[in-house]
DNA sequence: AGTATATTCAACCGATTGGTTGACGATCAG
DNA sequence: CTGATCGTCAACCAATCGGTTGAATATACT
């Protein structure tokens, strides 16, 4: 029943799979280093993951033991056209998306992700 | 505790929701007649307004016995903003746009609605 | 073979969601 | 005043959500 736009935007509201798909948006990473910097249990980053798959804003390919995790913009984009239909009465403010990533990125950028080829 | 965003993004994760601030986008309107074209209760309705009120997408003013709920398209342009983000990659493809617009608003704006048995 | 690592599964929990119904407080019309 | 209309409130329900644990499954290392 739910439809495409209903999983997209309920995936989008939840702030650990925001900041998820922000460290995807620098690199493709895997679970357990996804689930690095949450204070949370591998287990539920791995459902939020799972979600998020499902919802098609990422895709998950397992090569080895190792389950690789890439940002999928097309779905976003989906989304991101819906609400250009109400947006579009004025131009993107790109002062607000540098405050935006501010409060949804705390001092991510530090710390360089380790991760062998 | 919820940030702003999860609010906005969870008010657009319901069709129903999604489907009122299209109606709001081409005129304000009162909870009757928001909730006029939907199949359930109007206290229903009523929630789902609440919602998008808190959520800053919409505001309603009382006037009389009925209240206006008029789209508040500056709390839609943060969550924009912040997909933004992401969407960069491309140009907002327009025809995608009218593609969503079709299957979110299915003959809404000439045949009365006709309820089944 | 045996052990460590990567990830999911299953059962459970409390909180939230989307809906219902019936009663209720305002407000307008006659 | 009486009655209809507008809208919310309160209580309830089933389903989902976000999280936890512990066991299970695959793969890799030595």
């Amino acid at each position: 029943m739910a439809d495409r736009l209903d999983i997209i935007f309920a995936a989008l509201a939840d702030p650990t799979r925001r900041r998820i798909l922000a460290m995807l948006l620098e690199d493709d990473m895997a679970v357990t280093d996804v689930a690095e910097p949450f204070e949370m249990s591998l287990a539920a980053v791995s459902k939020h993951l799972g979600l998020l798959g499902r919802s098609g804003l990422i895709s998950q390919e397992k090569r080895g033991r190792v389950k690789w995790c890439k940002l999928e913009p097309d779905a976003l984009r989906d989304a991101s056209v819906w609400m250009q239909g109400f947006g579009q009465f004025e131009p993107v403010n790109l002062d607000a998306f540098e405050r935006f990533l501010d409060t949804e990125l705390p001092t991510q950028t530090e710390s360089p992700m380790q991760k062998d080829p």
